[in-house]
DNA sequence: AACGAGGGTGAGCAAGCGCTTAGATCTTCT
DNA sequence: AGAAGATCTAAGCGCTTGCTCACCCTCGTT
């Protein structure tokens, strides 16, 4: 094991498992022109350019430019994954998990819009199989909030007549997010995540 | 003025405002391909190739793929902000114009997923100058949006603390209806929008 | 019958695309 | 010291792209 694959300055840094640092420098790059001009208008020779490389480095570390994207899209998609489960494994009244759950991912679709815009809005860009893959993620990530909302009923804390529609508008609130938000606008991510775990409480009928 | 101006079937057809033929049917092309692939991975082959046409014919009606874009985008967005409006000026309270226009615009978005796709994510293929006649339309929606709900907070039928930011929501949540609609899903239009118009009236804190 | 105008086509141009290859350079291990 | 492997580059291949051009039809008008 070399030294270059530890982090130095911490080990959650946004893509500090993507491990030459030549790849994470070409991952980086091509995270902010797909999620500025979209997939199919950015070019490998951006790519490699923002990254300060000849457009033939990008293929010493990815087979492909779709590739890439799978990277980008899997790595975000556990990510967003990872954050929906630690807020509904969480402690607490199914409403205060609902908000703590919504609070934290539209806090990550703000924060690192950038992303998100990518792993969101670019998965039809991926081949077949990759897609296939990805799509069985967001599965998941509907799980997690349904079943909140489903054991919300059950104790009588919420009042929802139609559980997999509200399901999907929750998340399809939040997932919105990452395409208006930017971040020189006059709002912070946490105060989006706090305004957007309220909104998403009423939706669900929660008493205050 | 020719016969070939006036829509024989009735006059609000879909796209019964382009008015050569030839045109209609490139115009219809391009709002399925752009939907299916995207604006940039759609070539004017594969628009041309849908409309029964050779390449060349495509550059008869449309100066380039970029202004056929925005055609689609200008209708589009024109239409979005009409029935908002229709809604907002219609007589009833608060409340009730506030559900009729989220009813509304959210079956426009999941009946016509096709255009509204293009019509809401492919706003960044457009030129600067389109882009920004685009963006303003869009100021106009949110303000229809915010001045219902402000109107009911004032008469006292709604309890919203921040009004922008429940705006935004709430538009954010109907357009991305357009993104995972599909026809063939279990649920209709109607409901869609029955049940949206119901969790929007939720966030604006609306009492029964 | 001749005409002009506009919608349509087949062929193709210049540019840019994703990706490959031959070889230079640097690092690492014996 | 020297071989082996990994990393990066310059050059460019084959193909597709948006778009153009010379030409052909089909008209309503004269």
């Amino acid at each position: 094991m070399s030294a270059a694959e530890e982090t130095p300055g911490g080990e959650d840094m946004p893509w500090g498992e993507v491990t030459p640092e030549a790849a994470r420098r070409l991952l980086v790059a091509a995270v902010e022109a797909f999620a500025e001009r979209g997939y199919h208008a950015t070019t490998t020779r951006d790519i490699a350019g923002r990254a300060g490389m000849s457009p033939a480095a990008l293929y010493i570390h990815y087979k492909t430019k779709e590739e890439l994207l799978h990277r980008i899209s899997r790595i975000g998609h556990d990510k967003a994954l990872e954050i929906l489960r630690a807020a509904a494994d969480g402690e607490g009244t199914a409403a205060e998990r609902l908000a703590d759950a919504v609070r934290s991912f539209v806090r990550w679709h703000a924060e690192r819009h950038t992303t998100a815009r990518v792993v969101q809005y670019e998965l039809d860009a991926l081949g077949p199989e990759h897609r296939a893959e990805i799509v069985e993620l967001r599965r998941e990530s509907e799980a997690v909030i349904r079943r909140i909302i489903n054991e919300g009923v059950a104790a009588g804390e919420f009042a929802v007549s139609d559980v997999p529609g509200t399901t999907v508008a929750v998340l399809s609130l939040c997932i919105d997010v990452s395409r208006w938000f930017n971040t020189q606008g006059r709002r912070t991510a946490d105060e989006v995540g706090a305004l957007y775990a309220d909104l998403v409480l009423r939706m669900a009928g929660a008493q205050k």
